[in-house]
DNA sequence: ATTTATCATGAAAATAGTTACATGGTGCTT
DNA sequence: AAGCACCATGTAACTATTTTCATGATAAAT
């Protein structure tokens, strides 16, 4: 009983006889030459005898530096395959980390339906600012983050497909898909083409549902009166069922516009199998310009979006909120999508 | 002057009049519900209001642990889109959140050649471990890494080819591919090839060093005496290069296997705009099994690491190095590659 | 009406380090 | 020998929170 016992410096004080400043002084690389050589030495061996680990919740109070940003991501294994979700990632970590900031990574596990509020502060506690690019919201809690009231910026890609973002009252970061939709239908047309075909996915996700109505505003605007439509889902088997869909066709299309790089992988292979060349036979554009729209063959013309960009936009929203620390006027940022020209979509030969 | 600015929760107790112990058991959700409502609500909203962030230092110092591992990664960009990193980090989220645990993310940034020692205490504080899968260590690196006495995993892929494993003082994971490399080389020969090419990259890193270590012993293994070896970098150009490097040969090999992926569907690309068909007349075996393996055409054979369960495993030891909290011997994981058969390879025609 | 249990709250201790300031000893200068 | 600077070290304050224990109020039970 009595007295307790002494843990961490204040033992190895205790231990040698000295004072715990000394020690702290001692073990601490920026103050060790202020101790004598051969003190130093016997407190340094003491502290590696015992094992000695500085509590580090001790060191961060006393130096209070809390440098730290929270991203939200999906929680799946294969998360960062997706190309969105990859190159954001990347940059985010780089961007920050150029910053000298610390990241955080919260993985929000599928099915999760609770109150996203919550879930925001609980997972921001400890964070300066939080970036949300996780699972797509529901209307109530895109509705509910507006009442989270520290630093928050949320990729646009996670809303609802009709929310009306200029009501929210947070930070919102995205790539304009409906701009880039156009851009690919600018570009065919431009390439002579009149008979295009499109391959769509499910009608879910603000971006896909951006694309498509970029897409048929694209054909109204530069006079394709008549959209070809295939829908399917976002992989590679789409892309494939739609290319022989639309290659079958009496009267068939001499392009193909992709909902995604993906389903655009899929129609290039199709058509390859049968014997369709592309770009001469058959101009195919895709979405996202994920690395192997540069390395497949032909090399895919594709909509790039400037994720890298997007997320040093993002790092940069967040930290200026964080100093400012008064909730500003909400801002948004909506950054162009460009097209990448490469091998796989050429002039229409065809009348 | 006079008594200074209190912060943090005594600022709101202050501002409130209320102790500081009823501040902290509001802002607590444990806690909270013992704070009659209309104070606790008054309480949040003044915290909301002043942006209050609890010094997580503090917090830490009072709770003993936080649930938090630090994972270094590489701070490149497109970090992601490798195989390797994008696999592991996607199952190591998932693999801490599934714990309960959270996750930092420290990014290296290119020519970081300091003292690793130093930079892992840096970024280790603040967190129960570390999970180092960041750039590839030099000897002395890996060698100071011995002297950190806190919970560390090292990925065996960034050591340096030669270290001895053996003597490292720090927990070790990683995947046989020296193993899985003799696996390339059984099937290849199971499948009656002969002559058979390797396409390697430049022998740095230990993984890929492993790899031919691998591929030359299967060949003597097996009974290949000639080892046909064409070296390159670890791109698509270089599977190209190679392939037509071997198919101009006098004497062609009736098939290749590649160091990695890419090599492998550069290869195939090769071949099929000359005409060559795969695995007809040329059987083409990669190296881990990324998402594109399964999505080409033909569908890859190839060698897969099991990354998730690899980051199952890594989180899986870090977190009893942290609960057992005492230096225990050090351990090795050692996971097996696995053949993943497709469609690319097949059985040799040609005597 | 008195006792007892429960509840909300506050005072103060505890957490494990760092660091400002005080102190005593040493060596150098005048 | 006095004055001075400097060095190694110790004392104690300081960091921001949680948590234990004490206290007074309220409600329930006798």
């Amino acid at each position: 009983m009595s007295a307790k016992q002494p843990t961490g410096i204040r033992l190895i004080a205790q231990e040698l006889g000295v004072s715990i400043a000394t020690v702290s002084r001692a073990l601490n690389p920026e103050t060790a030459h202020s101790v004598k050589e051969e003190r130093r030495k016997r407190i340094q061996a003491e502290a590696d005898r015992l094992h000695y680990l500085p509590n580090p919740g001790a060191k961060m109070l006393q130096t209070g530096v809390n440098h730290t940003l929270v991203v939200i991501m999906p929680g799946a294994e294969d998360i960062f395959f997706s190309e969105f979700h990859g190159r954001l990632m990347g940059g985010l970590i780089q961007s920050i980390a150029k910053a000298g900031w610390e990241i955080r990574i919260s993985a929000q596990m599928e099915n999760y339906g609770g109150d996203m509020l919550e879930e925001l502060r609980r997972v921001g506690m400890g964070a300066s600012g939080v970036i949300y690019a996780g699972l797509p919201l529901t209307q109530e809690q895109a509705e509910s983050l507006s009442d989270y009231k520290r630093p928050l910026v949320v990729v646009r890609s996670v809303l609802p497909s009709h929310y009306p973002v200029e009501q929210a009252h947070f930070d919102v970061v995205g790539v304009n898909n409906h701009e880039g939709a156009l851009l690919a239908v600018k570009h065919i047309t431009q390439m002579g083409h009149r008979r295009v075909g499109v391959i769509l996915g499910p009608s879910n996700g603000r971006d896909f549902y951006e694309r498509e109505c970029g897409y048929l505003e694209g054909f109204k605007r530069f006079g394709l009166d008549d959209a070809w439509i295939f829908r399917g889902s976002f992989d590679q088997d789409t892309g494939r069922a739609g290319c022989e869909h639309f290659l079958g066709l009496e009267d068939r299309p001499t392009a193909l516009i992709c909902v995604n790089d993906n389903v655009a992988f899929g129609a290039l292979d199709y058509a390859r199998r049968i014997g369709v060349r592309c770009p001469e036979d058959i101009s195919i554009i895709g979405f996202d310009d994920g690395p192997w729209a540069s390395a497949c063959w032909p090399k895919l013309t594709t909509i790039r979006q400037p994720l890298a960009y997007l997320a040093d936009r993002a790092v940069d929203m967040v930290l200026t909120a964080v100093s400012k620390s008064g909730a500003g006027v909400p801002r948004r940022v909506d950054l162009p999508a460009e097209l990448n020209l490469r091998e796989s979509t050429t002039y229409c030969t065809l009348s």
